[in-house]
DNA sequence: CGGTATCCAAGGGGATACTG
DNA sequence: CAGTATCCCCTTGGATACCG
């Protein structure tokens, strides 16, 4: 039997920070400290865990280079750009939500 | 200024179970054990504070009714509603995921 | 610069028992 | 039936220091 496929999705994408990392790297290529800086608050213990944990589940690819400084640039995968969807029609609703007014009695 | 919408998004959904929970509850008006069973491997308590949580967000209403034994019903608002977009992506991607043979190398 | 390595805090979540 | 009330755990995330 198959599971239910937004479970499957939540599975991959259900962390405060994973969001945000494809948010910010539809974008394009990103170097680990852009990240860090586009994303907000987050630590490089907490970014680099989501990161990999990314990377292991096939969204996003990790190219170091032999430099030094060193650089380190992460990139979606097909498979990461296929989420953009998600995305969109989260950015939707958050921007039809921040016009109301109902949320603001909070 | 307007913070990012896609965070906005996320500070009403994310949580394992409120995408869950809004899942079932787009196919109309459920029982607080009707939800309890669909959903999963949910206590009480956790399934009751993120209810309580979205009646608190004005994503879906809790009516109660003065009977013995009680019920409860739960039921979308719009607002909860308008988030059907995001979970029919979600689901796209999810079944169109399950399909791929990639991450069964996992 | 982009990491590990520790240590620690918070809270979301789980198990169980009890109640209107 | 649909909740509270406790108690506890574990994961996620944060702070700080150090390394190649």
């Amino acid at each position: 039997m198959t599971p239910c496929p937004v479970e499957t999705t939540l599975q991959l994408i259900s962390s405060r920070w994973k969001v945000l990392i494809i948010r910010d790297l539809l974008e394009g290529t990103k170097r680990f400290g852009e990240l860090r800086k586009s994303i907000g608050p987050v630590t490089q213990k907490v970014l680099t865990a989501n990161l990999r944990a990314m990377e292991e589940d096939g969204l996003l690819t990790r190219k170091v280079y032999a430099e030094v400084p060193p650089r380190v640039e992460y990139t979606l995968t097909e498979l990461g750009y296929s989420l953009h969807p998600i995305l969109a029609s989260m950015s939707r609703w958050g921007k039809a939500y921040q016009q109301m007014d109902i949320h603001q009695a909070r």
